[in-house]
DNA sequence: GCGACAG
DNA sequence: ATCTTGTCGC
């Protein structure tokens, strides 16, 4: 898959990449996705025990069928530090080497990661989604920022995610009796059509099957660092 | 100053 | 994220 020269260089410091963040988060576009979507394409990564060196997996899932149609793996150093805030800079750059190496372009693409819910709206699923130029959504398992009540028991149904008086993502219980997962915008959706995008992608488990299928894929790898 | 804090 | 076994429950 082809994406678009680099806009900025990864190797920041925190205030800088901060800076960097600020002026980003007017570029990400909040519009409908177009639907049917067919090919949506999970990402996730693994670190080796010393954490010096990470894969980064994609794995795309056909709606229609139900099935793995392509997957691809990128290893690369780890050069940059773990910082709430600032995860789009220790893992964006191995993701997008792994999203380069996939033939066809997904409909959408689902980050285990926020989006627009974070302290200046540009979490790692809309940083990625701005750079790849593709529709992405962010569904993270824990909370970075925001305020909500427990949503409905009801799988489907959700609170509203808050940071102040505005929404910024979805508290969605995907499955009964477990935890709900953080879904938000991350570039060229609504939040509407991020909450139903990974509701269709829902089968058995609390995660959606793109992000569960990436998961594998990296844990398997996690042995081989190069 | 204290607590919170995606992966 | 990663380090780690068994164990409670459906």
């Amino acid at each position: 898959m082809r994406i678009p020269r680099a806009i900025h260089r990864w190797s920041l410091t925190p205030r800088q990449a901060i800076a960097l963040q600020q002026r980003l988060r007017g570029r990400v576009r909040v519009e409908p996705l177009v639907w049917p979507v067919r090919r949506v394409a999970g990402a996730d990564m693994a670190f080796s025990p010393d954490g010096r060196r990470c894969v980064a997996g994609v794995v795309v899932y056909d709606l229609q069928t139900h099935e793995v149609v392509e997957q691809a793996l990128a290893w690369r150093d780890v050069r940059f530090p773990y910082v709430p805030g600032l995860l789009s800079f220790r893992e964006a750059p191995a993701v997008l080497a792994a999203v380069r190496k996939l033939k066809i372009p997904p409909d959408a693409f689902i980050l285990d990661a926020q989006g627009y819910s974070h302290p200046r709206r540009l979490g790692l699923a809309s940083h990625v989604g701005l750079l790849m130029e593709s529709p992405t959504v962010g569904c993270a398992k824990s909370r970075l920022c925001g305020t909500h009540d427990d949503p409905p028991a009801w799988p489907g149904t959700f609170a509203p995610l808050r940071d102040g008086d505005e929404v910024i993502g979805a508290v969605l219980r995907t499955r009964p009796g477990v935890k709900p997962v953080y879904v938000s915008v991350g570039h060229r959706v609504t939040l509407d059509d991020a909450v139903r995008l990974v509701m269709t992608c829902v089968t058995r488990y609390r995660v959606c099957e793109p992000t569960r299928l990436a998961h594998q894929l990296v844990t398997r790898h996690r042995g081989d660092m190069d």
